[in-house]
DNA sequence: AATACCGGATGACATCTGTCACCTCGCTTT
DNA sequence: AAAGCGAGGTGACAGATGTCATCCGGTATT
């Protein structure tokens, strides 16, 4: 009988040994690699051809979700499951969009995890029911590039004069887009538009 | 030849579990039970007394610092080590006054948790020596409990007149309150102000 | 009783923000 | 060629924000 190959992505390492430690307890899992960013998993899945990669999403050199898409593009024997302390519909949708197989909460209990693993194995779908519904709902990100741009950096506390040397553009251009994202997201001011946008996973 | 008998406490089950599944594969470590917040971690201490308590800080009904606390003060013989995602001085420092023997960070490689919780079951301290440094030139909060109130709701996103109506204040009274804590934290406006109290782990 | 101190309030001022109507220029579409 | 569109810019205005000097009323200090 041969066990399921996994691949785990974390950047947390103490985080990542634990997961790794909880999947090697299931009898049917054996853990082949771990990875500390997207661009090791990459080149792990690639020498391992694992059947079944958990990734994080916030993660150095490469984003979880890229990676899906690339795992996806180069190595599609390889399912992926996205694995992250985010409930964001725009996370969500995101991740299908790249290909993921499964989306999965680390609020869940710990024994979903080597249970999604199986269920993915099978080529089946793993998706949280509560934030799929809420994706539905909360609807597409609304915003253009510009706006997540600028909005980012609104976020962080600089100046629309700041942001708009930055971007070369024109003070007042910077204060037309912030005020478009202000009404998109039903918010009062340029702080509070950027706690919505991230809350929802669009930043 | 009788075990560490610890006890673990995180919100997010899935890292919990495999937390405890990490800490059971150490064949000198037992975990005799697991919390999911601060309030249950310290009911469970006082029914199984373990050597070892090791606990997150940002948890929903009580935190890890408080929780750290009300060890120290109701079972003394009960060793706390806080584990967290945050580098910040100003949660090492409040940890250690109330009394934890052990700060880890869990971007730490996983070897480090379970030779972490022996240390400190001998009576030793386990503190991250980069944090400790960090902690020590960073200085002490700087902020009073007004400006910490206030300027955690402006990080919020709202605006000067609606923390004076939640706090029964003046709205220029505010503004003098975040003013003064925009120059104390050498920020430029409220925004980068909250951000790096955020970052300090003053907020 | 005089002093100092502290939390809070005022008022004035300069600057930054948010909004809106309108303009320009380059690129599709037909 | 004309119309339409989208990214970016301008100007004006109201309101919010940041700064400062100053004031007020308790509460310790001495």
């Amino acid at each position: 009988m041969k066990k399921i190959q996994v691949i785990v992505a974390e950047d947390q390492a103490m985080v990542l040994g634990a997961l790794a430690a909880l999947l090697e307890t299931e009898p049917d899992i054996a853990v082949c690699a771990r990875a500390a960013n997207g661009r090791e998993a990459l080149a792990l899945v690639a020498r391992h051809k694992p059947d079944v990669l958990v990734t994080d999403i916030e993660m150095p050199e490469m984003t979880g979700l890229t990676l899906a898409a690339e795992v996806r593009e180069r190595h599609p024997q390889t399912r992926v499951i996205i694995l992250t302390t985010f409930a964001r519909p725009g996370y969500l949708r995101r991740a299908l969009d790249a290909g993921a197989k499964g989306y999965l909460l680390k609020d869940r209990p710990s024994a979903e995890l080597a249970e999604a693993v199986r269920r993915v194995y099978q080529g089946l779908r793993v998706v949280d029911p509560d934030l799929a519904l809420e994706a539905w709902d909360s609807g597409p990100d609304p915003l253009t590039d510009r706006e997540r741009q600028i909005l980012w950096r609104a976020g962080e506390g600089k100046s629309s004069g700041e942001i708009a040397e930055e971007l070369h553009l024109s003070e007042g251009t910077i204060r037309n887009y912030l005020s478009e994202a202000i009404s998109k997201l039903g918010a009062s001011n340029r702080v509070e538009a950027a706690r919505l946008a991230r809350a929802r996973g669009w930043l």
